[in-house]
DNA sequence: ACCGGAGCCTGTTAGC
DNA sequence: TGCTAACAGGCTCCGG
């Protein structure tokens, strides 16, 4: 499930294997996996761009490119659930491509990179303003935009419950389904509150979590459950030290009480009912 | 504006 | 054992 830790990651692992390499050729095994242009338009386009800049917003990896020396397009790569990129040498491509592997970049060193993804959910984009593709997102939890009176002005009537409002991008961008239950508990958030009903305190210890949760994550190069695997097949570290995601029916590493499992907005939620209490 | 649910996908697991 | 249904959770779209 990649998030922000798992994003950042593959934009780190990314850069010094991309970094001055251009793409000669490309081919789309699955359409829909491109989200703009079209098909042909990207084809047509990526080929002669060569990688210059790496960068991560939310969830999205941006690849900047440049052709002849002028700035070119960026390449953003969204994963979704099941996205994998990776970059092989040519006789090693030949043998890794299936079924799932649904663009290929040809790079000017010869290496391949693949974009495979088990589920199809994944997107690319090839667009020279990635504004277009990134408008509707809130702020960079690690950056200084994420304040307690933008996150509280941003909950403020909010009636849903906090859990799912943290998975919502437009109020703050990179929290998947895994760090917004470690955020909640280590904040002692029940995840069925209302955004409307935290105070102030609250607001500021449950930035705090996130943060830390994020950070976490990243040093520990992500989570590895059944799907996310780096860029070079190896896995985070970070589901090593869940408190609560998946850990249904364990105890409690502060009180001991079994963590439950609730679905909230659609997605499956693990809390500690002691810890965590709905006040 | 906000909220909840359907839909997109496929591999794995639970349950009959 | 073999089948089907549920589940996994990223996001967009739609109706209320």
């Amino acid at each position: 499930m990649p998030e922000l830790p798992e994003v950042e990651t593959y934009v780190r692992d990314l850069e010094p294997e991309l970094s001055g390499r251009s793409v000669i050729g490309a081919s789309v095994q699955w359409d829909r996996t491109i989200a703009a242009p079209s098909v042909g338009e990207f084809l047509a386009r990526i080929a002669g761009q060569r990688f210059v800049d790496f960068d991560r917003r939310g969830k999205y990896m941006l690849l900047g490119m440049e052709r002849d020396g002028n700035r070119g397009d960026t390449l953003i790569i969204h994963l979704r659930m099941t996205g994998e990129v990776h970059i092989y040498p040519l006789d090693e491509a030949i043998k890794m491509k299936d079924k799932h592997t649904h663009v290929v970049l040809i790079l000017d060193d010869g290496r391949h990179m693949h974009y495979r993804d088990q589920r199809k959910f994944g997107r690319l984009w090839l667009v020279d303003d990635p504004a277009q593709v990134l408008a509707r997102l809130g702020p960079e939890p690690l950056g200084e935009g994420f304040t307690v009176d933008g996150f509280a002005h941003s909950l403020a009537k909010r009636t849903a419950a906090i859990k799912g409002l943290l998975l919502n991008q437009s109020i703050v961008a990179g929290v998947g389904n895994i760090y917004a239950d470690e955020a909640l508990f280590l904040a002692s958030i029940h995840p069925l509150r209302s955004g409307s009903s935290l105070k102030p305190a609250e607001l500021d210890r449950l930035i705090e979590s996130i943060r830390v949760v994020l950070m976490r994550g990243i040093e520990m190069k992500g989570s590895s459950l059944q799907n996310y695997i780096r860029l070079d097949g190896m896995k985070g570290n970070f589901q090593e030290e869940h408190k609560v995601f998946r850990r249904t029916g364990q105890p409690c590493i502060t009180c001991g009480t079994l963590v439950e499992r609730i679905v909230v907005t659609q997605r499956s939620t693990h809390f500690c009912p002691t810890c965590q209490v709905m006040k």
